[in-house]
Formats: structure tokens, sequence, C-alpha cells
RNA sequence: GCGCGGGUGGUGGAAUGGCAGACACGCUAGGCUCAGGACCUAGUGGGCGCAAGCUCGUGGGAGUUCAAAUCUCCCCCCGCGCACCA
């Protein structure tokens, strides 16, 4: 295909830009900072698609105008660049990870300079890059320092498909996250986060997030999920086992008729050995071990479950209990030990009923009394203790404090606060990621690896077909070496840590990019942090967005940063649909960016894409009204080749007032002249406001199409009129409807708001227009509310509600003005006739409404 | 099941209590042109009408209001998230 021609102006701005650092950011400046960050790619390789050009535009349109609003802006971009996908091509193509991750980062960076996004690449990162891991592994040091990195052997989630454990995070319906294999259970010993111990910090803060979406901001506190309630300490009645249950209703603890453990709690053995139930048991919870994530949970599915023979003992009441092994139950939250209450619970409703449980009701509703043997559903309101010793006649919120109490006093148990969010489980068994540093050693345990050792070096030569073992373990070399305690033979840690740990800091290293000996320098991340604006995806609402805010508050207990959050704005992009399916390589449903490129220049795109749709909507791909940005765009040009050089006026020069002296229009003959004006003004204050205020970049385009359009229809009447252009010709007065003032003032304004989407264009024109580049060096251009407004309005004038006739008024006319106008209106004299009025509704510049009988 | 977002012309969308459909695509007619998928002008929600105009119209139904796409209630449909967490 030929390329367009304005792909020359494309690259020669860019070349420009490049060599000129338009858009490096310095680390101490007099500007106020502005943060654009992107959340960083991966780099897959594939041909960048119009849902890419979408993501990486709208950081870019925000760069450009906050620089040109006068900030000192950070637009960094780097490489989420560990990760399976690497690994798997490698074994498919026999590329090294490293060598095919190093061509896709090529690729995609070519791609997006062709694109001419305003980055910072002096600040380029990568997190395979040992400059950058080396400070994921002190990451982990410091963590394990500080007891928040610990080793557990647990069931945990691992991925048949990816050949390797995945976080709870990473579990979506129970299913992998990046490639939808259903998850299956495993029993392994891993490396895991505290993440636990900051629930509160990480659920509290989300109130100061105001300017992220709700909707991410309620997944994570769903994720957190938060509850409060007792924690009861029942008896196995032989034993005289303690078996702790958490529940969120101490209230109905009197209403216990069973107990039922996790098919995977460490007690079930013990529990049944040698008794004639130990077989039906053990068979049970290995059953229940095989059962997919997605299997096995899902309220809907039926209650199933075993007797164990054994009995728990109730301390409030002494009743002994049966208790049963069923898969219902979590072992990993609470206890992994529930009291049964039917009549209170729908869960053990439904377990009771299939068992053949009793049912005791110990909270009756007001009016009707409850009976367990014939209720058909429990029942969950709130009500009156009954069958509840001392605490009858206790309407069951005070039940709930009063037995809590109780508890506490007896020594029983007491308040609780159980969370839902569980340990950060970072152990890959796989070759392509950061290595966890960290030393087994058969006389020292866990050793890690010291500070000075760092970075453990990920090594090149392995072979890294995934199988029963981490491939790193195949590496003897990598594997033999000296406990750093006592100086035995010891052995590395094989696993790599999961990728969601390098891309927990990345936005730190940008500040600091080149920095050797910390992890990030304190004082320029302390200029640039937090984030202004973080722009990315809505799947990483309770994945990268909540462990980003884990190590955020991490380096802020470290003493390295001061704000509690680090990402004070979020902005969640719309996915770009294509039959109604994401843009994808592996289905091949992509609109490649190149093909557009080349037709059209990269400016059509770029704005057609923001044009299309409001940026956090998700919107249906469709080549047709690309079109319509390509004539707008060539419209503007013609324009200003038209006008240009545009040297008189100079581009300062304040002619916001003309055609008015002190505010008053001069001379009346000149309305187009100062509708121009007017015009200019107003788009001014509207491109400002949706593209500042909010992310309304598509209507801010429609308000510069009007523009265009008017000017188009001034610059024509010079064109239609036999007319010399005075002013030039040295006229001191100018006629004012061709006077080249009026079009130099609103031409540049036009070049200036057309700027952050049609960067490249814009620069031309500039230039053009007889003024130095860049444009982006240029000060945004100022509004005033009073010249933008009409002084003449169009008000809709209704009778009962319904549109009848248009009145014409002076902006600000008086109740009585507009009253007068419309009875002497033609239409309205006809509407009303032989009508009463029995009100009117007057709003001033908006619309009268008559209302008549 | 629970939570969130959404449903507006042939299409993408605009309007968040005040003229529904801005802007653009597409389409129709005319102009220009050797020609054009280029450019210019006009028109373009449905129905009735030569027209002026009338009337219906924002998923469906009810309500509040002088006035509802917008607020309230009920229902339907689509998308996303969570889902046995005691």
């Amino acid at each position: 295909m030929e390329e367009h021609p304005w792909r020359d102006i494309d690259r020669k701005w860019q070349q420009f830009w490049e060599e000129h650092g338009t858009f490096r950011a310095v680390d101490r400046s007099d500007r106020k900072k502005f943060y654009a960050l992107m959340m960083f790619p991966y780099p897959s390789g594939s041909a960048l698609h119009m849902g890419h050009v979408r993501n990486y535009v709208i950081g870019d349109v925000l760069t450009r105008l906050r620089k040109m609003q006068g900030h000192n802006v950070l637009h960094p971009m780097g490489w989420d660049a560990f990760g399976l996908p690497a690994e798997n091509a490698a074994i498919k193509a026999g590329v090294h990870p490293a060598d095919w991750t190093r061509k896709n980062i090529a690729t995609m960076k070519r791609q997006l300079q062709e694109l001419g996004i305003s980055y910072d690449w002096s600040r380029e990162i990568s997190t395979c890059d040992p400059s950058y891991y080396k400070w994921t592994q002190w990451i982990f040091l410091k963590m394990y320092e500080r007891g928040l990195a610990y080793r557990k052997k647990s069931f945990v989630n691992w991925c048949p498909s990816c050949q390797t454990t995945i976080a709870n995070e990473e579990v979506h319906e129970g299913t992998c996250w990046r490639c939808h294999s259903v998850v299956v259970r495993r029993d392994l010993e891993q490396w895991f986060l505290k993440i636990t111990q900051y629930a509160d910090r990480l659920l509290d803060d989300l109130t100061l997030l105001d300017k992220w979406p709700e909707r991410v901001r309620t997944m994570q506190e769903n994720w957190i999920g938060r509850s409060e309630g007792a924690r009861v300490v029942f008896r196995e009645r032989d034993s005289g086992a303690e078996m702790p249950v958490f529940t969120t209703r101490p209230d109905t603890l009197f209403g216990v008729t069973f107990m039922v453990i996790a098919p995977e709690h460490p007690m079930v053995g013990e529990l049944v050995k040698g008794r004639p139930e130990e077989r039906e048991v053990l068979a049970y919870v290995e059953k229940a071990l095989t059962l997919s994530e997605i299997e096995r949970t899902g309220a809907d599915r039926e209650k199933t479950g075993v007797p164990t023979g054994r009995f728990a003992v109730n301390p409030v009441n002494g009743d002994a209990v049966p208790l049963f092994v069923a898969d219902y139950v979590v072992a990993e939250y609470g206890s992994g030990i529930v009291m049964g209450v039917p009549a209170h619970d729908d869960r053990d409703f439904a377990f009771a009923r299939k068992q053949g449980l009793p049912v005791k009701v110990v909270i009756q509703p007001g009016a009707t009394r409850l009976d367990g043997a014939t209720m058909e559903a429990a029942f969950l309101e709130d009500g009156v203790q009954a069958n509840s010793g001392a605490f009858d006649g206790l309407p069951n919120r005070d039940g709930k404090k009063a037995i809590t109490a109780h508890l506490e006093k007896k020594g029983w148990g007491g308040p609780l606060v159980t969370y839902r969010l569980r340990d950060w489980g970072i152990s890959r068994q796989r070759y392509w990621g950061a290595p966890i540093p960290m030393v087994t050693c058969a006389a020292c345990g866990h050793v890690p690896v010291p500070e000075a050792d760092l970075p453990v070096l990920l090594p090149r030569d392995v072979d890294y077909s995934p199988g029963a073992i981490s491939p790193l373990e195949k590496s003897k070399e990598f594997v033999e070496v000296a406990c750093p305690k006592c100086g035995g033979p010891a052995r590395r840690e094989t696993d790599t840590m999961g990728t969601f740990m390098d891309s927990s800091w990345y936005f730190y290293r940008y500040t600091s990019p080149r920095e050797e000996k910390a992890v990030f320098n304190r004082e320029t991340a302390g200029y640039w942090m937090p984030v202004d604006q973080y722009i990315g995806g809505i799947e990483h609402a309770v994945m990268h967005l909540l462990y980003a805010r884990f190590f955020h508050k991490f380096f802020q207990d470290l003493g390295l940063v001061d704000t509690p959050e680090p990402f004070t704005a979020l902005f969640t992009q719309g996915l770009v649909l294509k039959g109604g399916e994401m843009m994808s390589k592996s289905t091949g449903n992509i609109v490649s960016a190149d093909g557009l490129v080349a037709k059209y220049g990269c400016d059509v795109p770029r704005a057609y894409v923001l044009f299309i749709a409001p940026p956090d909507k998700e919107v249906e791909w469709q080549d047709a009204g690309i079109e319509g940005i390509a004539r707008w765009l060539h419209r503007v040009g013609g324009l200003v080749d038209g006008w240009a050089p545009m040297d008189l006026p100079p581009s300062d020069m304040d002619v916001r007032k003309y055609p008015f002296v002190n505010g008053e229009v001069v001379d009346p003959r000149h309305p187009h002249a100062k509708e121009v004006v007017r015009m200019t003004h107003a788009t001014v204050q509207k491109v400002t406001m949706d593209t500042s205020a909010s992310f309304h970049f598509n209507t801010a385009i429609s308000s510069l199409m009007e523009f265009t359009n008017v000017l188009a229809g001034y610059s024509a009447r010079r064109e239609a009129l036999p007319v010399v252009r005075s002013y030039q010709s040295g006229d001191s007065t100018p006629d004012p409807e061709h006077d080249p003032r009026v079009m130099s003032f609103a031409l540049k304004r036009l070049i200036l708001l057309v700027a952050p989407f049609a960067p490249h264009l814009a620069e031309e024109w500039w230039k053009r227009s007889g003024e130095k580049p860049s444009v982006f060096d240029a000060s945004w251009p100022t509004f005033d509310p009073a010249a933008a407004a009409e002084d003449v309005v169009e008000i809709p004038v209704q009778v009962n509600g319904k549109h009848r006739a248009t009145i014409r008024a002076a902006r600000g006319a008086s109740e009585d003005a507009l009253k007068t106008l419309v009875l002497g209106d033609e239409k309205m004299k006809a509407q009303m006739a032989g009508k009463t009025v029995r009100r009117w509704v007057i709003v001033p510049d908006r619309l009268v409404n008559v209302v008549v009988g």
C-alpha cells in the first residue's frame, strides 16, 4: 500500500521530539510535577492493534496536555518482561526466552515510537534485567527480614497448562486468568508473602482513593472481605481437643446441631484414626481433593459430607453435636471448622435437611413462631433470642454482643475479625522469572542470600522445559552453593518469583531507573510519587493493583516513602472489541495499527480511537467512521495553509476582546468576526473542561470539529467576496469581516487545542503558522467565560411542557422581559388564544414554560 | 443468587431535570469533475401532510414534576465482577 504523505510529517516530528528531548522529564523543577503512568505491557511481540493504540494514546493525550498546561511531566515506559509466554514460545520455537523477549521488546518499542507516543525513553526499564530484578530480590529479602516472607506447606492452586502454582488472585472463576485452564489443588511447600498482615490498611485506605473508579474499590473491598464475628472454642467430646470455630453469628450459638470440618484440615486424620468411620471419611477426603476449584465451589452445588463418629461439645450449653467432614467448608478460612446452625444459615440448613439433622430455632421473628421441624428455609433476619438460656428475650443484635462477651469472660472465645484475603503465594515452578534469593542448608535451614551477593543471577543455559520439578533444579551449577551462614554445602531455592512481584514496584524504578545503590532513589521518588494518573485495564483490579498497594505500604514501613498510597487517580480504559470479542493475537481478530497508520498517517487513527467512544467504555471497532476524522484534519490543514503565515499579529497579542471594546460591540456590522472570537473562547473552554476535568475526549474532538466548521465558513467568505485584505495593506481600519487578526487568533488556538489529539500535524501547522516548535512548549490557551457566552440566546418556549416556539433574547434578560417577548410572539399568540395562564415557569437564558388551563 | 455498569436514529455516540439525537459515519439529492470511494451545498428518528404544522418517540410498565433519556418503584434484556468465606 502506498503511504500517506503525512507519514513524512510523522517521522519528521518524532525525530524532532527525540532530538530535542521534548518529553524528557526533569527530576527537579519549579513546575508542578505530573506523573502519568500506563500499566507497562508484557512484550508479546505481536503487532500493535487498535486496542493497544487506545490505551497508549490516552496517556499520550494527557501527557501532552499537562505539559502544555505547564507541568513537569513524567511519562515512562518499560517492560513486564518475565513470564510464561516467553518460555512457552521458546520451547515451541527453540529460541532462548531471553532472546525472544529482547527481540519482542525491540519490535514493540519501535511500534510505539512509530505511533509517536510521548515516552521518556531514557527511563526505559525491563523486569528481566539483572539490574532490575536484583532489587525485586532485595525487596523479598527485606520482607523475609521482617517476617513477611515465609514458607508453608498447603493446598495451592496448580495450573496444569502453565505447569506451575498460581496465586489466589490469579484464579478467576476456578480457572487460570492467563490460560483459562481449570485450576487444581496440590499440596506443596511454597513461599508466601504476608499480605494479610496489611489487610486492614489495604481496606481502610481505600477511602483515600476517591479518584479511583468505585467499581475497583468495591472489588478490592470484597476481595479483602473483612468480617467481624467471634471465636468459639468447642471441644471434642472424648479427647477434649480444642475445635475453635469462627462465626459472624454468635447470637445463634445455642442453635448449633452439628459441626463441620474441612476435608483438608490437619485434624481429620487424627479424629478418625482406627475408627469404623475411618475408611469412609478418608475416601471422602481423597475425593474432595481431586475436585477442582470450579467443581467444588458454587453455592448451588448439593451439599455432601460424611459423619466422623466424633462429637463436639458446645461450651455454652454442653450439647454434644455430631462432627462431619464436608467440602463446603474451606480449610484456609477461619479455623477450617464451622458450627452448623441450620435454623439460621442457608448452607447449614441445606446440609441438615440432607443429613436428617435436627433444626433448632434460637432466633424467633416477632409475629410468627418458627418450628425447626417444619420450616422450609433458614431464618436469616433479625429477631429475638429463644432457646438461648440466660439470653432468651434479648433482641438478637444485643444477643450477639452479650454472647460474645460471655464467651470472653468464660475463656471460651471472644471477638474475632477474619478476612477472606489469603497470603500471597509467589513461588513459580518455572524458569523465566527472578530467582527467589534463598538457600537451604542442612544445618542452618532456610538462609537468605546476603544483600551483597545480589542479584542471584538467572542462569542462561538451563533445560527450561517444564515438568515435575522446577527447571532450575536441573542446573547443578545453580543449585549447589555454599551456605552463606556456615559455609557448608547447601542448595539454592529453585522456584522463581511470580511476575506480579516484578510489577508491584516498577513505577518506583522509573523515578531513578539507573540508581545502583538502592531500590530507588528516595529523593527523586519523593519528588515524583505518588503517580498522579494511572491508566490500565480493569482486569488488574485485584491483582496488580492490590499487590502494588501492598508493596507501597511495605516501603512506607521501611521508611522509604511518606505517602499512604501509590496511585492518586486511576483510570480503567475500555476494551476495543471486534466481532464482540476482545482483540487478541491468538484468535486472529485484530485490527492492526500499521495498516491504518500507513493509510492515514498516525494522527488519524489515534484521534479516531478517541473519537469513537468515551475511553472508559468498551467499544466495537468499526472502520467506517475513520474517514470523518481524516476529512476533519485535512480541513484544518487546508485552513492553516490558506492563512499561513499568520505573522500578523504576533501570537501573544491580546486579541481576546476583539472586536469588542470595553465589552461592547464596536461595530455591529461584523457579526461573523465576532462569532469567530466568541466561538474561540467557547471552544477553549469546552476542550479544557472535557480533557482536564474528565476524560471526555470524544466530545472535545466534536467541539473542535464544530469550531473548524465555523472557521471554514468564515474563511470561505474571504474567497466569496471581492475584498482586499485591508489590514495587511496597512489600512488602519480593517474590514472586520476579513481581518486576518481574527483568523490568526482563532486558528492558532485551534492548533493548540488539536495538539494533544493530533500531535504530529499540530506541530507541523504550528511551524507553518509562523511559530517556533515545539507546540508542546507553548502554553495551553486560556479563555474568558464572559467572552465565550453568546449575547443573544435562543430560548425554547413551551406550552404545558410542549415545545411551541422559540424566542431570541438578550442574554440575562429579566423574567419580565422574557414574558413580554413571549406574549408578543406570533406563534405564542395563536397558542395562547382563549386560554388562561395559570403559571409562568421561567429559567433565564434556558427556557420559558407557560402553563395554561 | 449478590454487586456494579449499561440498553437513545440504519451505525458510533451527544444531552445527568429544561428544544432528545450535538459531532461523525452511512444514505439521498444537487453542484464540481474526463472520472472518482476526492471536494462543496442541502436533506436525513417514525407516522400524517404539498406545506405550515400536527403527532408518536430514549428496553417495558407505573410514579414524582410546570417539565423526565435524566429522579423513584417494579419488570425485561445485555456485559462485567464475586460467588458454600461460616
